[in-house]
DNA sequence: AGCCGGAGATAAACCGGTTTAGCTAGGGTC
DNA sequence: GACCCTAGCTAAACCGGTTTATCTCCGGCT
């Protein structure tokens, strides 16, 4: 019941550890003739060189982290994160170390012992702060690492991002060319870059709006949508930063007899099964393809590529019947 | 922006790594003065010990494995296996090592390796199967394990489960009581344990019954859903066994001009946001809490508990719009 | 013949801890 | 005073790999 180790296999090919390491891992020092004796032997009795071992002498950890900062009762609601881990481990190999913390603080100084100990060989980093103080980290760490959906070039690192400024745009204009002057954002996060990247395009383009932070639980999306609704100008479209606000501020809106399309028209970031159901114009993007690309930008940066930005396809809005021109028949 | 090592701290405290390692981990050996002389320059200098080096000489790995084995694409739509994985995340300092793979042998492979390599110090055994060989693998490898959703017992495992068979039996009487007799299943996969236990109790309280076997896709749920409104007798209630598939069969009978729930009623196994939102009744059962409990058991576990089953709640029904009397008015 | 160089292999150090064997000094016992 | 125990510590082996220094042997060149 225990594993066969390099020193193991160098006895039973009647060579040194040395041999064997060189040879399993195809460097040169070795004749063809030995090597060749060596992988027989390794084959034959299913050796699997130890990762944590490995690990030790400076090599690869055979794993990539990630760290979410979010109480994590919340967190197992919001399908995005879910999908983006299945999209990432489609397309790697290795395991993913996956954690959640509380604060900041902690999630730093778990990078800071991932890399001491090589626990990982990378990392991604997500949820992009305004002026992010990882980005910096792993810079000095020369920890490899991948921005997801950083929206935009972050210092050397990697970064696989969508463009939420011109997606935002194009919500903003499709809402106007519906008839809609005066139209309402829940936001998410204001800590968040892509959040202010969107609050940016936002008020760039609309002509009477307002935003109201959330923070993309259900209960912020349904506070905000009635203090918006029971406002003096109340507005006649709603964009929401995830779906979860969406769907929790269009029920609040059918209870205060507010009927969507025909009085209110709603868009959600981020598009799911939520949104398909609740029949709720969407911002669709591939989150499982997008967390595969990340996966392929990091193995690329473990293999050595230098770090390039991955500018993912734009968001396609997905119209459903949660909008409509203003003052329309209602659908729903 | 190097780490100090054990090295370092024995330099700077004068003693030996020997005796910095005992007194770092509360062992005798070392008098108190030495100990606190040590602890005080370990914490002055930052000290951390690295997880990696101490897995390699067989003491904790800082870490608990979960493999899942689902095609990636699918599972990101489960919001049941991310709610799990934050309720355990919310119970842990550790991180979770993460991987999903795409057959029952790799996954018992990638069990093997780990064990082998010290790279966890305990797993959660998912999506148990009818005989299920990772039981007496663990068993076999000494692995702590808690086998989670298994309803049941298992070998010398411990164990943390919901009881499927009553829970099915209060759906059955439940929808009994509303006056149904031909009542449909669309089932999860016929190879997992629950899916047994909740067709023999299925079949067990019924009184005119069918089962449709599924996969947990919307797919699944809707063609399931028209093969049985299509049928000969069509059923007039569906017990779903996930949120995903309910929802998918609503709309189908919906497109089929099938009134829900006049003419059908829905029931799914497994509340969530697109039940609550979808309006249909649900067997509610928090999924965090219940990923928080296995988390506690395999802790225990690794702290040298004796293994012990523990029976979560039974899941509750949360009865909504889609269920009715036989002949009853419509809601939706 | 003598010298040099490189291929092929080994022994040993190293990574950062844990653990065991062994050494030393001090106190108690008879 | 001889003997034994034990507390307190050190040195060294060990975990399973990688990497470097070193050694040997053989062939080619002058």
């Amino acid at each position: 019941m225990k594993r066969p180790t390099i020193k193991d296999i160098a006895a039973a090919a009647g060579v040194s550890k040395g041999a064997v390491s060189l040879a399993l891992n195809g460097r040169s020092g070795v004749s063809e003739a030995t090597r060749a004796r060596v992988l027989s032997v390794a084959s034959s009795l299913g050796y699997r060189p130890s990762v944590t071992a490995r690990a030790l002498s400076s090599a690869s950890a055979d794993a990539v982290g990630l760290v979410l900062v979010r109480p994590p009762r919340a967190l197992g609601d919001e399908a995005f994160f879910f999908q983006l881990i299945a999209g990432m481990q489609s397309e790697m190999s290795a395991a993913l170390l996956l954690q959640v913390v509380s604060s900041r603080e902690e999630e730093i100084e778990l990078y800071r012992r991932w890399w001491a100990e090589h626990r990982v060989d990378g990392v991604f980093l997500v949820d992009l702060l305004v002026s992010d103080p990882r980005v910096s980290l792993m810079s000095d760490l020369g920890l490899p690492a991948v921005v997801v959906g950083g929206s935009g070039h972050h210092g050397s690192l990697a970064s696989v991002w969508a463009d939420d400024y011109a997606a935002m745009t194009s919500v903003v204009e499709y809402l106007k060319s519906l008839g809609h002057r005066r139209i309402a954002r829940v936001a998410g996060l204001p800590s968040l870059l892509h959040t202010v990247r969107r609050d940016q395009a936002f008020l760039a383009s609309v002509v009477d709006g307002v935003i109201v932070a959330g923070d993309y639980t259900a209960e912020a999306g349904a506070a905000a949508t009635r203090e918006l609704l029971g406002s003096e100008e109340p507005p006649t479209a709603i964009v929401y930063d995830n779906d979860v606000m969406a769907v929790a501020g269009a029920e609040v809106a059918g209870a205060l007899g507010v009927a969507v399309p025909s009085q209110l028209s709603i868009v959600a970031w981020d598009d799911s099964v939520l949104c398909q159901h609740g029949r709720l114009t969407a911002l669709s993007r591939d989150t499982f393809a997008f967390g595969a690309r990340a996966a392929r930008a990091l193995l690329a940066v473990l293999e050595g590529a230098s770090p390039t930005d991955v500018e993912d396809v734009l968001p396609a809005l997905v119209v459903r019947g949660s909008t409509a021109a203003l003052g329309g028949a209602s659908v729903s």
